[in-house]
DNA sequence: AACACTGTCATTTTT
DNA sequence: TGACAGTGTT
């Protein structure tokens, strides 16, 4: 008991002992959020009482989950037979559907597929419209739990139908090869337990008590189905932040955090405003910079750490310049004895990291650039996975086009587009085709030599199967023996890199089985698919990440780049000028010791060189270097559709300004009234 | 089947 | 600028 408090402040303690009810701790950056989540846990655990299995923490991220995980085992004295089950809302869904979904009629030993197959499979539906905007949209009504036939009344665009159209082969597409999307990990889940009650129900009593992590980035369905879990207790406790809301973009709902209090009634609130991470200055730069956001619930962190440096500014001409400077700002921190992996550049977008990483290797600095493309996603990997996907099952058409050819075999593109239309016309996939079909009927369709070369492939892949079958863990060396895959990449010039990548993954393989003996290769492939990068750490070498990235990491030195009207804030037109100034809030209050805003005259971006005006937020956040004052601007404008507690919804006919407000001259159905922009809200 | 050429297009990213 | 898809050439 001791143990659990003794780290604890006394916001924090209180957070952790209301254990019944709804319950919202905003945990502003570094004000020690995980710390009161794990304990909240221990507490629960090992104070109350409530057995491990009895409740549930939800995150988003596997690292993050990763990381509770190992924090509460090592705080919690009695490890109990059942460790607490604490996982991303996708794996949850993944267990979930594991013993439910056949009350949908499915079996459940589906396969889940990820974005790549997702577009794949539209891709062969529809290759008319962008692949891209009908994936989104099918998971845009996915997660409003649209069916096709919904999406297809409701579409009024000749193009919306035929996305509805495809929405709907896609789901046929899915069921018929028992598939599951990302999507559906949640969607399907929501779907069963609305369906049925006494599951819900049951579901409910299991998780006593439920915990969400990073609340603000959850979406409408999420919401919907954490509903769902409550149903016999809302015993929910939500940690997150309004002001680190920065996944908008894909769905994330901040109204869940601000109307928490809504959602579920009698809602406990604590506020975690003590931060003990950054320095003084730093948080009151920060702090006025996210004071200028009108939706907010409002609070401000309180420096714990004391003074420190002022926050520096760099001011440059151009890009390269900018690099010379930061390089060399680098170089004396590094001079002084600060550990490289203390230091990082954020950036709002990521081509932005190009002319600072010539700067750097100019004057020898070591970096890491965070994310780029995914471990999982290399080429090289994704080959293997294919191979493994056809193994384990033959029908699976998509990864065997992939690896028909890899190594190279003399296929080309014309001789596979004519098996796979033979395999259609007789209603088989192409592996069953291949492999049933007379040697004759091949050789008039692909000529001898492909005729041979297609039959032995067929036959080297039943062999390995077999192996498969009976030894999971020989299983990859007879793979690689057998296709010798990595024979691809030796001769090429990033071959040795290529090879690292497959030697991990099979290393990868490997500890998957010691660790889950009696799996099978679908099981694999499952957990693979959840599976984000094995985020590299440590290092002798500085990081480089969007701000994205950086998102619940921390660093002493943080340097912003491209401190930029247009860069930061980013305008286009998808783009919520609040959301960009979260993005400046989280990269500011990464920083511990120092902070350094940088900003260029001019750059060179999209193939011409553009001059830039100096971000507005350098004023905003009481930053005022320089002459450029930018106007505050309104987030309405006329025309705008917004709708009022009690006059309902009214279009915007003109703006204007009420000392530090906003006020609004508001048509509500024909009666005009003026009304101050926080009372309203965007429709 | 492999390569060379042309045109288009540019956030943020996890599962 | 430069990545990528789609098309044309050998």
């Amino acid at each position: 008991m001791e143990k659990i408090f003794k780290n604890l402040n006394d916001s924090q303690s209180a957070a952790v002992k209301q254990t019944e009810g709804p319950v919202l701790i905003l945990a502003g950056a570094g004000s020690g959020k995980t710390t009161t989540i794990i304990s909240r846990l221990a507490y629960l655990i090992e104070v109350v009482g409530i057995p491990p299995a009895n409740t549930l923490t939800l995150t988003f991220t596997n690292k993050a989950a990763r990381e509770m995980k190992e924090r509460s085992m090592a705080m919690m004295e009695k490890n109990g037979a059942y460790p607490p089950l604490l996982c991303t809302f996708h794996k949850f869904g993944l267990l979930f559907l594991k013993f439910n979904i056949h009350r949908l009629g499915r079996q459940n030993n589906f396969v889940v597929i990820d974005t790549d197959d997702k577009k794949r499979i539209i891709k062969k539906i529809n290759s008319e419209l962008p692949t891209p905007l009908i994936a989104s949209e099918i998971s845009r009504y996915k997660n409003s739990l649209m069916s096709p036939d919904d999406a297809y009344k409701q579409a009024e665009l000749f193009n919306y139908k035929q996305i509805a159209e495809v929405y709907r082969e896609y789901e046929n597409h899915l069921k018929e090869n028992n598939l599951v999307d990302f999507d559906d990990l949640i969607a399907l889940t929501y779907k069963l337990l609305d369906e049925n009650p006494e599951l819900a129900q049951e579901t409910s009593q299991k998780y006593q008590y439920i915990m969400i992590d990073e609340y603000q980035d959850t979406n409408e369905l999420q919401l919907k189905l954490i509903q769902k879990l409550c149903t016999s207790h809302n015993n929910i406790c939500v940690v997150g932040d309004d002001d680190q809301s920065i996944y908008g973009w894909r769905g994330a709902h901040i109204r869940n955090i601000m109307e928490f209090d809504e959602d579920f009634e009698g809602a406990s609130v604590f506020k975690l405003e003590e931060n003990y991470r950054s320095r003084a200055p730093i948080l009151k730069t920060a702090n006025a910079l996210i004071e200028h956001n009108r939706s907010r619930l409002g609070k401000s962190l309180i420096a714990t750490r004391g003074e420190g440096e002022d926050v520096a500014i760099l001011n440059s001409n151009d890009e390269n310049e900018e690099a010379r400077k930061i390089a060399l700002k680098i170089q004396k921190l590094l001079d002084s004895g600060v550990e490289a992996s203390e230091i990082a550049i954020l950036y709002r977008v990521n081509v932005l990291s190009r002319s600072i990483e010539e700067g750097l290797n100019r004057a020898g600095i070591g970096y890491k650039l965070v994310g780029g493309v995914r471990f999982l996603e290399r080429a090289e990997v994704k080959d293997l996975i294919s191979y493994i996907r056809v193994i384990t099952n033959n029908h699976d058409d998509f990864s065997l086009k992939r690896i028909v050819n890899k190594p190279k075999r003399g296929l080309g593109k014309a001789s596979v587009d004519k098996i796979e239309l033979a395999a259609h016309a007789k209603g088989s996939s192409i592996f069953e085709y291949i492999k049933t079909v007379d040697f004759a009927e091949l050789e008039a369709l692909v000529k001898k030599k492909n005729a041979t070369t297609l039959k032995k492939f067929i036959a080297d892949i039943d062999d390995v199967a077999r192996v498969a079958k009976e030894s999971t863990y020989e299983f990859i060396d007879v793979l690689e023996d057998t296709f010798h895959l990595k024979d691809i990449y030796v001769n090429m010039q990033d071959g040795q890199e290529r090879i690292l990548n497959m030697d991990e993954f099979y290393g990868l393989f490997r500890d998957f089985i010691k660790n889950h003996p009696e799996a099978s290769l679908d099981e694999f492939l499952n957990e693979l698919t959840l599976q984000s990068e094995q985020d590299q750490v440590e290092g002798e070498s500085i990081y480089m990440m969007s701000i994205h990235a950086s998102k619940g990491l921390e660093f002493e030195h943080v340097f912003v780049i491209g401190m930029e009207e247009g860069f930061l804030p980013l305008v286009g037109d998808g783009s919520d000028l609040e959301e960009e100034r979260r993005l400046g809030y989280v990269s500011f209050t990464r920083a511990k010791e120092s902070l350094t805003l940088s900003h260029a005259g001019s750059r060179f971006y999209k193939g011409r060189r553009s001059d830039l005006a100096k971000s507005r937020f350098f004023n905003e956040a009481g930053l005022c270097d320089g002459s450029l004052i930018v106007e505050k601007k309104t987030a309405y404008k006329k025309g705008d559709l917004v709708r009022h507690k009690i006059f309902g919804t009214g279009r915007v006919t003109g703006v204007s300004k009420s000392g530090r407000e906003f006020k609004l001259q508001i048509n509500f159905a024909g009666t005009k009234r003026d009304i101050l922009a926080s009372f309203v809200e965007r429709l």
